[in-house]
DNA sequence: CCTACCGATCGGTAGG
DNA sequence: CCTACCGATCGGTAGG
């Protein structure tokens, strides 16, 4: 061993590579941005030299690219346990109401939000990205979610013509305006003011969807 | 007059000044974006030199700040016309149904969009610009709508106990999905998925809130 | 008011 | 000899 815990000079390299790499230069391009992110900055991060890491990614932008492919890929059924729970639920107000805050919890988190506008900002650099970005961290859950509020139709514990729609529905009552607050920079929405969105998200929708009087 | 219509060289300097200057940067801004758009760019398309352009503006981050402070005065009372509309509307359904339609055409406009995108891009360098945007072209236009249907409430058109609430939940059953899309690079909503949005959207905020069942 | 130019910094690549 | 890696520096361009 060298002096400081410098890495061995025998067999592998001590930097990073492959997933762990991934997740130095994603850490870096959440935290600096798109432009503020220099190759450099990755390399140093990573302990590799700049050469090493065009060796792994070709450019700037195939990085970013598979920063967000990567990132999309991790997220894609990250709703499922939620609805597992909404249909086991014992009272459908209180499945739905824990289901909003899932949501809530799921879109605000500082770190999707950040990956949210880097993906938003360079999206006509890269729309193949933004498009599976769209379809992986949106479209596939909220399909998912449409499912299972076609299930609970079959049930009679709501009757949902549209679930799809009615999927839509449920989601942007419960984020829409504190994902619009947060993502225009304003400062994490209070909790309660959360807590209060979803349970208001839930009342409305119960109101059209609810197979009785909320 | 000189060639090719060129500007004439006595008096006044032929290039663009205050707000012609400013309109001409902000189209720069939003072809181009923020990284993408040079200084030497600005001066090019304003017919002026480069220090000239610093004349009037210390960097181009005060050239930014002031694009983006001049749209949101020029976007702060946008909904008032509809939302007059609406009080005098001879049915609440389509009254509320040409509300939606109006905000969703405001909100989804394409340079509205990439406004909206330099913005958050930019929040974390710029979080005063942003404060002033989301007051201005969200909290105040939503305040408004809160008052027009605390005032439904009071003509028992509508049962609203809470108008700010109501408000929030109409925009984002309205806006919520296509707003997502567009802002995540996904080119324009169809028109009719737009149209049949508001009109769900009218209908879940009238099982709600409707005087009588919708 | 403009041309010319600067100090700084970037992404990408060379030699060893 | 090969693979993996690094110090140094390139061409080109940005804001000012």
């Amino acid at each position: 061993m060298t002096r400081d815990g410098a890495p061995r000079r025998r067999g592998r390299p001590a930097g990073l590579q492959g997933g762990e790499l991934l997740a130095v230069a994603r850490r870096a391009f959440l935290d600096l941005g798109l432009a503020g992110t220099t190759m450099n900055e990755v390399a140093r991060r990573a302990g590799i030299s700049k050469a090493s890491l065009y060796r792994e990614y070709a450019s700037k932008d195939s990085l970013f690219a598979a920063i967000v492919l990567d990132w999309t890929a991790r997220g894609r059924d990250a709703m499922r346990p939620a609805l597992d729970a909404l249909l086991t639920a014992d009272d459908i107000v209180d499945g739905l109401t824990t289901l909003t805050h899932t949501i809530q919890a799921g879109v605000l988190d500082e770190d999707v939000l950040r990956m949210r506008r880097l993906v938003a900002a360079e999206s006509d650099r890269f729309p193949d990205v933004a498009a599976e970005y769209l379809a992986g961290s949106w479209d596939s859950n909220i399909a998912a979610l449409a499912e299972t509020l076609a299930e609970l139709d079959r049930r009679e514990t709501l009757v949902v013509d549209d679930p799809q729609a009615a999927a839509e529905q449920l989601t942007w009552l419960a984020v829409g305006g504190p994902l619009n607050r947060q993502t225009l920079g304003a400062g994490r929405v209070a909790s309660e003011h959360l807590t209060r969105t979803g349970i208001d998200a839930v009342t409305t929708f119960l109101h059209r969807y609810g197979a009785v009087a909320a």
